[in-house]
DNA sequence: CTGAAAGCGCTTACAG
DNA sequence: CTGAAAGCGCTTACAG
């Protein structure tokens, strides 16, 4: 291992001097600059990152903790883009990323703090956001960094991106009133997370708007697993007057709820609308329409409000709201007689 | 920020003392050891993870480097799964991972010498084997701790887990025969992977085997993406004896190659296999033979591997490989008249 | 069984 | 513009 003192004797400086050097950082002459380059690439030397972090106070890495049980992990392509959106913001600046896998909240919450109290980062990225979150309170008890992806409870004044969840249930609702229906079922995610609230809210006040009945009975919570739909829309086709269109909010879900109407021949009577634009929505029969979300922007917006903050480049907490867009495909393509 | 000298001076002992408790190392009386954890919990000390590292010349970390154009990141639940393996891994032995996700072979080639360079990680997971590759070379060299998913060049002394790509090429086209097929053609990955390669040579081996012809111009090469496979499909249908089945050395592929034949209305003329039963195998229509690759299992045993190794717990490389599956669905599901 | 000391490889006021 | 010194928060021979 080559360190900076070796560098430093080659070039015939203090090991001080590389330090300015290599972070370039104040004022050396372009003499020395040039000795001590020379050094660096003759003896093939890279400043250990540990080291770095120890004497500068700050280990230049993200962590990101990504609660899912093991089924739901590989089922939805979610995290995986968010991840893509992270990664590629961390690495134009510099930023390592740290990944934590847990299966539970409780477990999300201590792997995290975990990395906090250890100081292995800098700052987190947290990317299940539910109502009255211990981890939250815990992070800004301790003034420690973080963003949120989604969104926290009221007025708190902390980092967060989300997409107008409000706004995409808003969206699936108009175009399923647009195609004639006026018996529409909702099929939820658990219950306690925001993005199931604000969904559901937009889902309810468009019905509302419309002059449309809200039914208790055609709003069911489920996982957000193709199981969790498929059982939310057998439970909504046993009613005595089930919905002509049911609003899913996720595809999962969704691909789930398609599958309880072939099964039943149902697929062209019931329309069903998902959330997410998954890859897959386009390639099932038939094909699903959906609400996309801007999940790669999402991430990449968290990671650089997070590095901003880091840099003191920005002050004060930034909230984010990114728009999702309608994609209209088979599933609802057809108007209600 | 308590420190380990905070937690000395109430426990009324040296530093040393204290790391030695919570090192579990040597012997301490229990009587020090008591004051020493009460005045742990009462501080609420956490030990410094990066004055850990710097002291103890091991991070307790694993790098891991994922190379994917944009675009097939998303489309393919290999990464995320096999993460999953690989975290689960470190988890539970208190290891941490910190990923890297680059576009091309050559970023990641940098990316990984980088974290490599920096000693920032203890070892790594290479994910993308392909024939000479010049990062195994580099980190041979150097001698640094790290293990393929996949396998090296023949005889390479070095670590990997594999699945046995030569048995998924023979087991798809064994099931193709059995199932009256004849003129069975190949859409293969990049020709320079050597999944490709392995998969390839079963699937030769096994028509040989049987009697059967090696027809180049039946063997196409193209992405690893839907669209690879919607081409490979289209050059294969465009000649004058079309095979009658494919075996797509991937799924996502596989799907592609089922889109041009819906196009053409040959679904129930041509039969499909593809590799890995991604979870949308199951979905689209028709539902997709496959070959069942063990993902988690692939990385979690890569971890394992290098985790024994660092630990001094094996010595020699290690080179293991795992089972797959054959999964008989719609897309073969039927025998030639 | 325990402590004092040196050291891990950097950075950064402080001085000049 | 540059260097000597102290320090980041731990661990680990060495000594007793």
């Amino acid at each position: 291992m080559t360190t900076i003192r070796d560098v430093a004797k080659a070039a015939g400086v203090a090991p001080s001097t590389v330090s300015r050097v290599l972070s370039g950082s104040s004022r050396i002459s372009p003499a020395t600059q040039e000795r001590v380059r020379a050094a660096v690439a003759k003896l093939n030397y890279y400043p250990n990152a540990i080291a770095r972090s120890l004497a500068g106070r700050a280990t230049h890495t993200i962590g990101i903790v990504i609660a899912r049980p093991a089924q739901q992990a590989l089922a939805n392509p979610f995290f995986p883009e968010l991840m893509r959106g992270v990664g590629t913001c961390l690495q134009g600046r510099n930023y390592n990323l740290l990944l934590s896998m847990t299966g539970s909240p409780a477990e999300e919450r201590t792997a995290c703090m975990r990395m906090v109290h250890h100081r292995q980062v800098d700052g987190v990225i947290l990317t299940s956001s539910r109502t009255h979150d211990r981890l939250i309170d815990e992070l800004m008890a301790e003034e420690f960094p973080f963003v949120l992806v989604g969104r926290a409870d009221d007025q708190l004044p902390v980092n967060w991106v989300n997409n107008d969840n409000a706004a995409v249930g808003a969206m699936a609702v108009e175009h399923l009133i647009s195609r004639g229906h006026r018996r529409i079922g909702l099929i939820a995610g658990p219950p306690d997370l925001t993005v199931t609230i604000d969904r559901r809210r937009g889902f309810e006040e468009t019905l509302a708007r419309a002059g449309l009945p809200l039914t208790p009975k055609h709003q069911v919570n489920g996982a957000f697993t193709k199981e969790g739909g498929y059982r939310g829309m057998g439970q909504l086709l046993s009613q005595p007057e089930p919905p002509t269109a049911v609003f899913c909010t996720d595809d999962a879900m969704a691909v789930g709820a398609l599958m309880a109407l072939k099964e039943r021949d149902l697929v062209r009577q019931v329309a069903v609308v998902g959330v997410n634009d998954d890859p897959l929505t386009a390639l099932i029969d038939p094909s699903l329409t959906t609400v996309r979300i801007p999940v790669f922007e999402l991430g990449n917006t968290a990671a650089q409000i997070l590095v901003d903050q880091l840099r003191g480049v920005v002050q004060g907490p930034r909230q984010v709201i990114l728009p999702s867009q309608l994609v209209v495909r088979e599933s609802t393509n057809w108007t209600l007689a």
